[in-house]
DNA sequence: TTGTATGCGTTATCAA
DNA sequence: TTGATAACGCATACAA
């Protein structure tokens, strides 16, 4: 094996230029105390053969190799890349190599990716949570890991205001604009929060208000909205949440389809395509990348020091 | 500073199970010449403290911690998304730890990001390339880097096949179903590969057969697409050719806003929201998902041997 | 079957 | 201002 393959060392730059290791590492690290002919000398060296210490030999001596696992859903799920966009550059900021690994809805993904993390010792993960996912599989990483989307207790979380969007929707409908028949598209109750959540704040708003429910449940689709959107019809509503913004990507189609257009569709969730393309509908913002900003700068803030387990709800904004 | 806080070693754990470092080191890399009592006395122990060994020193050892870098535009990208995806698992299988990063267009970001992955030894990189973006940053990478959407001479390259995209929806229109105007929206020809070769693609069609040109140029966002359509409808079009999908949404919502619905839309790209949303829309895809797949294993292949650059054109073709 | 000693590429501490 | 040398955590040739 030739040795030209192999990466060069300090030791060989040392050589090289005609001084010690010691000395090269001061070059390398900015030591001042080098005289300024050294220096060059080395340098020299150092940009001809384009020498760049190794990385793990630095680790290994507590220039720490600072990683941070970012488990996303899915890499094309637009909330969580608004989210991500924005964590990004507050971990790079700090030093921190950030890699983004997909569960694609799969515990046993996250497991998978668990292990690989804490084999090449992330310092801290982050965790978009899907229905499915069970909190245990997190203890090892406790106390250097946030949650997104879910408030499992005793860990940090950031979660979205599922209750309050609901409500701030249904308030500006039924005070401000006087709706009396709110229909609801949602998501299956087996989803906790954007499920759960926010069918419960939309069933306890129509009893506190002794409106009449008219609430259908899919999925996260906006297949599902389409296809939902005739069984809320069927009782005439003069204007319809949606849970998310595909599903009211769904509706909207279908209403533009049958040329109805005298209904207010109000989303939870704010695409830049959907009030692009729909721009009559009212959007809540649910706030991803405050979510993201959040996110990074807590599990920072863990990795310093230590810090309470905390849930930190994202404000919502209904936008008109 | 309690030596609790910080991560236990090799050499720990041999304390705590009273057997030397090189029997620890033994057992954790399934050395079958370890006796059966030891192996669990020290197992016992790496389990209760969930020891795990260092990477960085390992790495040293030569157990490389391979990497590879991608750099994408942005994250949130539908087309590099699916490439994205499907390269991933590929990765993952070949023991890659993949390592995303986002350029934002910005040949800067590029540069700063390869210096940062060049000090982290990554192994490779694949870059998605842009409008801006110059072949000479990459030339230390040369031979251990795969170019997605542009021809950069010298390096490996996985294109999109725009010229041939275009020629099969106009060769639809023009042959199966006897459109004679054809109107086309496209992107400023600054943006070499979707904007100017997709546009030349046209007007060489169109010149070939015969037919009046009838062409804009905008940008990559739907709002273009929304915005140019007016002075394409001007000329009264029976079909009209997008050069991109966000494109074809623009226009689509001009079209359903002005209740035209005897032109024909066609666009290259193909993404499931476009397809759901205008399903009448046809549509070229230009297999981005197999983009991925093909520069992974290209780069793989470099990486393993010494290989020619080639430049690969990912097939498209035409859905309706 | 196990322990000892050595080296991997760095940085830090000491002496010179 | 510089050089020798000892760590860092691990794997391994060699000795026991």
């Amino acid at each position: 094996m030739s040795k030209s393959s192999t990466n060069l060392t300090i030791k060989d730059i040392a050589k090289l230029s005609g001084v010690s290791k010691s000395t090269v590492s001061r070059v390398i690290n900015h030591d001042p105390m080098v005289k300024e002919s050294t220096r060059n000398k080395v340098m020299a060296i150092v940009e001809k053969y384009q020498f760049t210490p190794s990385k793990s030999a630095r680790a290994m001596r507590g220039y720490g190799n600072k990683v941070i696992g970012i488990i996303v859903t899915r890499l094309d799920s637009i909330s969580e890349n608004h989210a991500v966009q924005s964590m990004l550059p507050i971990f790079y900021a700090n030093g921190y190599d950030p890699i983004i690994i997909e569960s694609q809805f799969s515990a046993a993904k996250v497991a998978e990716h668990l292990t690989m993390l804490r084999e090449k010792q992330a310092d801290g993960i982050i965790v978009f949570a899907f229905t499915g996912l069970d909190s245990s599989l997190l203890t090892v990483w406790q106390h250097k890991c946030v949650v997104i989307a879910r408030p499992f207790p005793a860990y940090s979380c950031i979660c979205y205001d599922d209750i309050g969007a609901v409500n701030k929707a249904l308030t500006y409908l039924y005070q401000s604009e006087k709706h009396k028949k709110i229909g609801f598209i949602g998501v299956d109750k087996q989803d906790q929060t954007t499920g759960g959540l926010r069918y419960q704040a939309y069933i306890d708003f129509c009893t506190a208000y002794k409106i009449q429910a008219n609430a259908v449940l899919g999925n996260l689709s906006y297949y599902s909205g389409y296809e939902l959107a005739e069984s809320v019809l069927v009782h005439s509503p003069t204007a319809i949440v949606c849970a998310t913004d595909s599903i009211a990507l769904g509706l909207n189609k279908l209403l533009s389809e049958k040329n109805i257009n005298n209904i207010v569709v109000i989303s939870i969730g704010s695409s830049e395509l959907l009030n692009f393309l729909f721009s009559q509908t009212i959007t809540v913002d649910l706030g991803f990348d405050k979510a993201g900003i959040y996110a990074a700068n807590e599990l920072l803030l863990m990795l310093e020091k230590q810090v309470n387990a905390k849930i930190i709800t994202v404000p919502s904004q209904l936008l008109k």
